[in-house]
DNA sequence: CGGCAATTTGAAGGCAGTCAATTAAAGTGG
DNA sequence: CCACTTTAATTGACTGCCTTCAAATTGCCG
């Protein structure tokens, strides 16, 4: 299909950002460190929130178990996902106050960091500091990379989301989306009948296949971006 | 117009995070021990390549003057403004390479440092640190406000556009547009005709005013954020 | 003044949105 | 374990916004 292979880059460019699972598996010395500071892990059910927005941005979030969402509403009700945060990502970095509602999109786990106490330890272990600075600068590039699905195609959006998703979750071929269609759509900007239908097309077209409503299999392994 | 109220956010929740401008003129102390590790400034003309996709990313870059664009160019020749840095501003931010080209959207000077001197700085002098992270803070919030953009109309793209532009360069009403047409539209996923369209349609809302194609005066002061 | 690039305007078509109905899945209580 | 309720997902018909293609106009710099 000429448009899918014009519309869609097959390779990845955030795929030298390691990331905060295999940094964290990486140092033992960082996991130990890092790991006397946490509180948690603290359990929310599907749709409890995290942290609202305009709320004081004292800790720092990692998700343990499950998906976390960041979500902004609009004042006529509709609403953007900015973001997933899978197990062993790090969220929740402001300067004063969350500018985005933190939410979790699936049954989760997450532990907390103090800010102040993360930042005052990368001051005294450079390794600290290294691996927070990666751990922003992944995240920076990911929000740029969804950044750019902003004039693409629904089916471009789509391909993206999912071979991403592929890549961070480590599964290579079935992905059990752990988030509602609702989420996605939200995330990419359209609605859950164009997504249905999305997946629909990119399924006659022999790219994926379903299992069951939440489980989609990559076919094409170029879009899959290689570990 | 009640599409406009309900689809644009009065608030910016920005607002709380400095510019690397205020946060500089702040503090003296910091200048002055950035300021002894910066090579440059060099000058690149509009359209000059600063650094390209994939190249190492050694250096981090400060906009001296002028105003620098980020890009991705798609295969079907697409191209994808990521963002637009003004005066004060630093970018360049990666882990290892550059997943971005860096380009001077006008003529423009920018000052580099040294990745690993600022990184090793920042363990040192925990205002550095602090400010650092700040400022990595601060364009991951740009980025995902910006891609909050995703499902919004073209009118509701270019007001945010305009008046994030107004509030970070310092100017209350009156816009010079320092890059063309085609760079914002392709900021904005749009097309340049839509952009045109869309601005004569804000013009016809009273909104904005024109003083010849580079210029615009914004009127509703609900639409600049608050200093 | 002339030539080129940038912007504006117009008309027609396509992709995604909206509205509406159906089907499937998951949770609840008996 | 099954009937019932509620939520989630799929499919269809139609509308609308933005794009595409084309042409005219403006502005800039030699």
């Amino acid at each position: 299909m000429a448009t899918l292979q014009n519309e869609n880059r097959v390779s990845s460019p955030i795929k030298n950002s390691p990331t905060a699972r295999e940094m964290l598996v990486d140092d033992q010395e960082i996991r130990r460190a890092l790991w006397a500071l946490r509180r948690g892990p603290i359990s929310f059910r599907r749709n409890n929130v995290i942290a609202c927005e305009g709320d004081s941005a004292d800790y720092i979030f990692m998700v343990a178990s499950g998906v976390v969402r960041t979500c902004r509403i609009f004042q006529n009700g509709e609403r953007a996902v900015v973001a997933f945060y899978l197990p062993g990502d790090l969220l929740g970095w402001a300067d004063k106050t969350h500018s985005l509602s933190i939410e979790a999109a699936s049954n989760a786990t997450v532990l907390l960091f103090k800010r102040t106490s993360l930042v005052s330890m990368a001051t005294r272990n450079n390794k600290v500091a290294r691996l927070l600075l990666n751990l922003a600068t992944s995240e920076l590039l990911r929000a740029q990379e969804h950044a750019t699905l902003i004039n693409r195609s629904a089916k471009s959006r789509l391909l993206h989301f999912l071979s991403n998703l592929s890549r961070r979750s480590g599964t290579r071929d079935a992905i059990g989306l752990p988030m509602p269609h609702q989420d996605i759509a939200d995330h990419l900007g359209l609605t859950i009948e164009t997504l249905s239908r999305t997946i629909t097309h990119l399924q006659q077209c022999g790219l994926v296949s379903r299992n069951g409503p939440r489980g989609i299999t990559l076919h094409d392994a170029r879009l899959i971006s290689r570990a």
